[in-house]
DNA sequence: GAGCAACGTGTTTTT
DNA sequence: CACGTTGCTC
């Protein structure tokens, strides 16, 4: 058959594995998404699911477009109406499809991150909760994480009067959001779970339609998804999980690693099949991810191998700045462009976003294109989310939210005396916004009205208009495009609001709205009374959960600056790793449990991944961050990868970090191999000149000098009560100046140099 | 009610 | 350093 032609044997015996529960393990390169999509489409064509029966969810929008992409292209079906989707937007279309049952109105609006911080800092303010005692976005986080774990209020065990407080806190904004007819992210997924759960009908109706699901990113699930999957999956559904536990790199958002391991016990046992081949990159960059990884404890196991050869060796570079290791990979990247690589085909990555500026600088002064992923999306930006949420409103006005973000956005005098009375007003009667406007007194209540008959106006001269005509009146009526005009800066922002106008052209044109919703219809279930919901409902929440690109398009070829987050199921010919510093990369905030180190050795496990032929890696002695001179030493990751690996552009000193045992800490001269326990003291400073090779000793890193003594990382000192130390760290420079030291079994102090009594050893 | 200055605060991110 | 937020003044 041909659809099989040419995979390997893993491959193939995953596609075609019997219509059960089965667990892939699929290693960085190894032909994950050509796994998952012929394997749908080998259901498919041998007649054991119609497109019907399958269900298929990924973790975003560019992943789902790109599964049904291969599938169009594999098979002659219509994949409209397919269901192949996020998990949100999936849940987005039953709830859609069921809301009556699932308690909410037709209209029911969806709330992004930055929108559900604003209606839980509103809560605050009206509860007159002190926002210093309970700050927004630790109660954003508490409610997201409950309902991530699938508790509602009522089941959220409170130890103590805190807690109780944001137990408290957390019913109110259930409560609000209800009344507003909106829902958050993780309530999407919750509300789903529960419409599922609760609703007999409903769930084997789904239970029966659905014969086999498949799972893509599997690592990254949280607990609510992996107990969704297996509600759906109750009828016989057999569950396609693909997934590779070494790059789960978002614990920190709620994804749950151990899903991988209680899938295998509980479904999978003997149906795990390794795809261990990588088709990307070259031995080296292999072994080196291989080597780093196996650091890591409780991994389901895997080792990745490739049949292309070593290839070349991976560099590493050791710069006396940030600005000087910029400087480096400007370099490098103009050689690399010179032997006629494309210089999209050239990523530089780093673990933080702040890192990007100093090489952003650089790249600019050099006069290489470039781009930078990340930041603010297309309906992120402050202009497109004004006319959303006036475009909310007219779909359904008692959304708060959108109320309080325009109500006098452009100004129309309506300050915060009035609001503040109207949300009084709105609270007293249990009401939102809009219906209170009434009895707002004065003239602040009659400019409320005014405002409440400028959305009731827009929705009438809307009415029957298509959807981007709709949108184009209300960026033009409500002042919006006459607001930008006089801004200096207001011509890209209009700009925006046009392209916004495209997006809705684009939206109704395209598959965008049918295939959303129409094909979310369950035919055979009249009974759960479905309904269409209107055109601009489905453009809003195709807005809310399709932020839009991170940039991209222009079609330039140009360099791509990303972090390492950001680069995960990317691939390039030459990779720059940044900034392979303790404290960066790992980052600090990771290293207080172990399972953030392993984390961060995951991610770098995909940073090293993402390069097909050319590797490099780099760190720097000093790097500026938060407006002071940070000292740091290089990375243990660095240390975690194969000597032989390895190409040192600069010479190879030292260690990468403080020894575990108290004292052991030493550097090498350059040129020795350095196995482990062989340190030597430190000789004296020579000045650093660049990549020459030829010096036998120079500094680790820069120094502080501080009464006529220098310290610097690295160093051994001594103090009076803590007893002998070694320097891991510094910050600041001159009477700021503060050291990290390991005094082994006193353990790590910070200290300040002006006012310790170090001294060095 | 609107605009400006001081303050403080800083991982990673998709939906 | 560079952003967003708060608090203050006109």
């Amino acid at each position: 058959m041909a659809l099989l032609d040419n995979l390997n044997p893993p491959q193939l015996a995953a596609v075609t594995i019997e219509s059960c529960h089965a667990l892939v393990l699929a290693g960085a390169g190894s032909g994950k998404t050509r796994v998952l999509t012929t394997r749908m489409a080998w259901l498919i064509q041998t007649g054991q699911v119609s497109p019907h029966g399958l269900l298929a969810v990924t973790f975003t929008n560019k992943a789902a477009r790109e599964m049904l992409t291969r599938i169009s292209a594999m098979l002659p079906i219509n994949t409209r109406g397919m269901w192949i989707g996020t998990f949100h937007g999936l849940c987005n279309r039953l709830l859609r499809a069921h809301h009556r049952d699932a308690g909410l109105p037709q209209t029911f609006q969806i709330l992004d991150t930055s929108d559900q911080l604003s209606a839980i800092k509103r809560l605050l303010k009206g509860a007159g909760v002190d926002d210093e005692k309970y700050p927004p976005r630790q109660l954003q986080h508490f409610i997201n994480a409950a309902k991530e774990e699938g508790l509602r209020p009522a089941e959220v065990e409170a130890y103590d009067s805190y807690n109780r407080q944001m137990v408290e806190l957390y019913a109110m904004y259930e409560a609000q959001c209800q009344r507003e007819g909106v829902v958050d992210f993780p309530e999407l997924l919750l509300r789903c779970y529960e419409l599922l759960s609760r609703n007999a009908l409903i769930r084997e109706h789904y239970q029966h339609r659905f014969r086999h699901i498949l799972v893509d990113e599997f690592q990254d699930t949280n607990r609510l998804q992996y107990r969704w999957l297996k509600l759906l999956a109750g009828g016989g559904a057999a569950i396609f999980a693909v997934g590779d536990d070494d790059q789960s790199i978002y614990a920190f958002r709620g994804a749950n690693v151990g899903n991988m391991a209680e899938f295998e016990r509980e479904f999978a046992h003997d149906r795990v099949i390794r795809l261990e081949q990588n088709y990307r990159s070259h031995g080296h960059i292999l072994d080196a991810a291989n080597t780093l990884i196996r650091n890591n404890s409780n991994r389901l196991g895997k080792n990745l191998w490739t049949d292309r050869g070593h290839g070349e060796p991976i560099r590493v570079y050791e710069a006396l700045s940030d600005a000087q290791e910029a400087q480096w990979v400007i370099e490098e990247i103009r050689s690399l462009v010179g032997e006629g690589r494309l210089r999209r085909e050239i990523a530089i990555l780093y673990r933080s976003n702040a890192q990007s500026r100093v090489l952003e600088h650089a790249l600019f002064s050099a006069g290489i294109p470039y781009k930078v992923y990340g930041g603010l999306r297309f309906f992120e930006r402050q202009e497109v989310k004004h006319a959303l949420a006036y475009l909310r409103l007219m779909e359904n006005p008692h959304d708060d939210t959108a109320w309080m973000r325009v109500v006098n956005f452009p100004a129309r005098g309506i300050g915060a005396r009035t609001l503040e009375q109207q949300a009084d007003i709105a609270r007293l009667n249990g009401c939102s916004l809009y219906a209170a406007v009434s009895q707002v007194p004065g003239r602040g209540g009659n400019n409320l009205a005014q405002f409440a008959a400028l959305i009731d106006r827009m929705r009438f001269e809307t009415q029957n208009l298509p959807l981007h005509e709709i949108v184009d009146h209300v960026i033009e009526a409500s002042g919006l495009v006459q607001h930008y005009l006089n801004e200096k800066e207001g011509a890209e922002r209009i700009e925006n609001l046009r392209e916004l106008v495209n997006a809705a052209a684009a939206f109704a044109a395209e598959d965008g709205y049918a295939q959303t919703d129409a094909g979310a219809l369950p035919q055979a279930l009249p009974e759960a009374g479905i309904e269409l919901p209107s055109p601009l409902a489905a453009f809003l929440a195709h807005a809310a959960l399709e932020a839009g690109d991170n940039q991209a398009s222009d079609g330039q070829d140009a360099v791509q600056l990303m972090t390492v987050h950001a680069a995960k199921g990317l691939e390039f010919e030459a990779v720059f790793i940044t900034g392979l510093e303790e404290g960066l990369f790992p980052h600090e905030n990771s290293l207080l449990e172990q399972s953030g180190l392993e984390e961060e050795r995951r991610l770098m496990y995909v940073a090293v991944t993402r390069a097909r032929e050319r590797l490099y890696l780099s760190f720097s002695q000093t790097r500026m961050l938060h407006g002071q001179t940070r000292y740091n030493m290089r990375s243990r990751f660095l240390d975690e990868v194969p000597e032989s690996s390895l190409k040192w552009l600069t010479p190879r000193n030292g260690r990468a970090r403080t020894a575990d045992v108290a004292g052991g800490w030493g550097r090498t001269a350059w040129g020795e191999e350095n196995p482990a326990g062989s340190v030597s003291r430190a000789g004296k400073d020579a000045p650093y000149l660049g990549s020459s090779e030829g010096y036998s000793n120079r500094r680790t890193s820069a120094g502080v000098e501080v009464n006529g003594r220098t310290f610097r990382v690295g160093q051994s000192v001594v103090h009076p009560k803590f007893g002998e130390g070694v320097i891991i760290g510094m910050t600041g420079n001159g009477p700021d100046a503060q050291v990290q030291v390991n005094f082994g079994s006193a353990g790590t102090k910070t200290l300040a140099l002006a006012v310790a009594k170090l001294e060095p050893v």
